[in-house]
DNA sequence: AATTTAATGTGTTATAAGTACATATTACGT
DNA sequence: ACGTAATATGTACTTATAACACATTAAATT
C-alpha cells in the first residue's frame, strides 16, 4: 500500500502521493441513552486547546487495517466496554476547516445503549452522559453532527424497532412512550401510541408487571425475537474483529 | 498538516503519521439519468487491470483542499461539463478489500440530471448512460453502491420534489408518472397518481401543451419555483468553488 | 379499614389519506 | 368521417391518523 493507487484519470498522477494521504479519516459515534425520562448523549471532554473547555462526541481515526464499522466497534469497545450495541452509519462530513489541526473527513454513526443496564466504565474515561436537549455548543463540528444523527434517530423510530436498544429488556408502555416523548421532543397520546405499538406486532407481554412503581404498576413487554437487531451493520463478522 | 494531528487518545500516538495516511478518500457518483421511459446511469469502463470489461462508476480522489461537495461537482463538471445539478450524499463505503489497489474509503453520491436538455461531452470521455434495471455487475463495489444510492432515491421520491432534476422544464403528468414508475420499479394508478401529485401542490399549470405525439396532447406543467432546488447541499457556496 | 391518589387500560367517532376502479373527451392518423 | 390512443376526471371503500373520557387498580395516606 506504499506505492500510488493507479486510479482513473491521468490527471490524478500529476499530483504527488502524499497529497493525497494528507487527509485522514476518523469515525465519530453518537452514543445515544435513555435515563430518567431524557434522551442523553455519551461525551468526552476535548482535549483540544481550540476546545478547551467544550465536549466532544466519541472518536477516533480509522486504522488502515480496520474497516468502518469495525473503527467504530472498536470506540464503542474501549470507551465503554461493550460490543454488543445497536450501530448505524448516518454520514460524512468533510468540511476543510472542521478540524483545527489538519483536514480530518469523519463518518459519523450513531449507536444506542441502555445506560442502566450496561455498567460503563465511564468515570476513569472522563465521559459523561449529556442530557441532548441542553447542548448548545461542542467542539469541531460535531454539534452539527449531533443534529443530524439525532434527525436520522427521529426519522428511523416509527419505522423500525430500534429504540428498543435503550431499554431493558423488560418495560412498560409507559416506559417505552415516554422513550418516544424524549426522541421526538413533543408529547403523545398513551391511546394512540397504543394502538400504533399494537399493530406493529413487535412486543411479547411476558405477564410480569412493573415492581416499586408508586402507583398501579404496568404489565412488562419485551420486543420480539425477530425484531432484536442490535446492530445496522453485520455484526457477526465485525463484532469479533474488534473484541478478540 | 504535516504534523501529526493531536487526537484523543494517547494510544494514536503509539502507530507513525505514515500508517494513518495510508487510507485514500474518494467520492463516487450515482449519476442517474432518465429517457425513453428508463431510469439510466453514468459509467464508464474501468481501466483496471482487475476489472476488465467491467463499468464503473465516475469517481475520484479527495484533495486535500477540497471538501467533499466539492470534490463531487468537480467530478460531475469534468465529466459531463455539467455543474447545476442536484447532488446528495448517501453513504460512506470502506471495506478493507473493495479497492484491489490498496485502501480507499469512498463517500457515496446521487446526482439527477435531465440527459436530454443537457448536452453532455460523453463520447470522447468513454461515458455511456446505462439501464439502471439491467445492470449486473460493476467494478468495485460500485454495485452495491448504485443500489443503496438507488434505494435512497426511492424513499425520497414521494416525499421531496427531487425527481424534476431528471426532467426538462415543461412536462406532463403521463412523463412525471413513467418517471415515478421507473424509479420506483412498479406501475401506479393513474388517477391516484394524479391525486396525490395535486395535493402536494408542487406544479403551476403553465397553460401550454404537449407537442409532437401521436395522441391527444396533454397539459404541460412546471416545478413551482419555490420547489426548485438543484441541490441537497448550501449550493451556492460549494459551486464557485467548482465552477469559477 | 376507608379514602385519596396517580397511574393503567380500553373504545368511539371524525377526519384524512390511500386504493380500486370506469366513462366521457380530445386530438391525431388514416 | 372514423377509429385510435391517450387525456381528464370522481366516487365508493378501506385504512390510518387524531381527538377525546371513563372505569379500574394498587399504592400511599389518613
Amino acid at each position: 500500500m506504499s506505492k500510488a493507487l493507479n486510479l482513473k484519470t491521468a490527471e490524478i498522477e500529476k499530483i504527488s502521493h502524499l497529497d493525497y494521504f494528507n487527509i485522514a479519516i476518523s469515525v465519530d459515534c453518537v452514543i445515544f441513552g435513555y435515563d430518567d425520562k431524557d434522551l442523553k448523549v455519551l461525551l468526552i471532554k476535548s482535549d483540544l486547546e481550540e476546545f478547551e473547555g467544550l465536549y466532544s462526541l466519541l472518536g477516533d481515526l480509522v486504522r488502515p487495517d480496520e474497516d468502518l464499522e469495525t473503527a467504530s466497534y472498536r470506540i464503542l469497545k474501549e470507551r465503554t466496554g461493550l460490543d454488543d450495541v445497536y450501530l448505524e452509519q448516518v454520514q460524512a462530513f468533510g468540511s476543510l476547516d472542521r478540524h483545527p489541526s489538519g483536514r480530518v473527513i469523519t463518518i459519523a454513526y450513531y449507536s444506542l445503549i441502555d445506560i442502566r443496564n450496561h455498567k460503563l466504565k465511564l468515570e476513569n474515561n472522563e465521559l459523561h452522559w449529556h442530557s441532548v436537549k441542553t447542548i448548545k455548543k461542542l467542539a469541531f463540528d460535531h454539534k452539527m453532527i449531533l443534529d443530524t444523527c439525532l434527525m436520522r434517530l427521529q426519522q428511523q423510530v416509527m419505522e423500525n424497532p430500534v429504540v428498543f436498544n435503550l431499554l431493558p429488556e423488560k418495560f412498560s408502555l409507559r416506559e417505552l412512550q415516554e422513550l418516544y416523548e424524549a426522541i421526538l421532543g413533543y408529547e403523545l397520546d398513551r391511546r394512540n401510541f397504543r394502538k400504533k405499538i399494537s399493530i406493529k406486532d413487535w412486543l411479547t407481554d411476558i405477564n410480569e408487571m412493573e415492581t416499586d412503581v408508586p402507583h398501579r404498576p404496568g404489565k412488562l413487554y419485551k420486543l420480539k425475537a425477530e425484531h432484536r437487531k442490535r446492530s445496522g451493520v453485520r455484526r457477526n463478522t465485525v463484532t469479533r474483529v474488534v473484541s478478540v
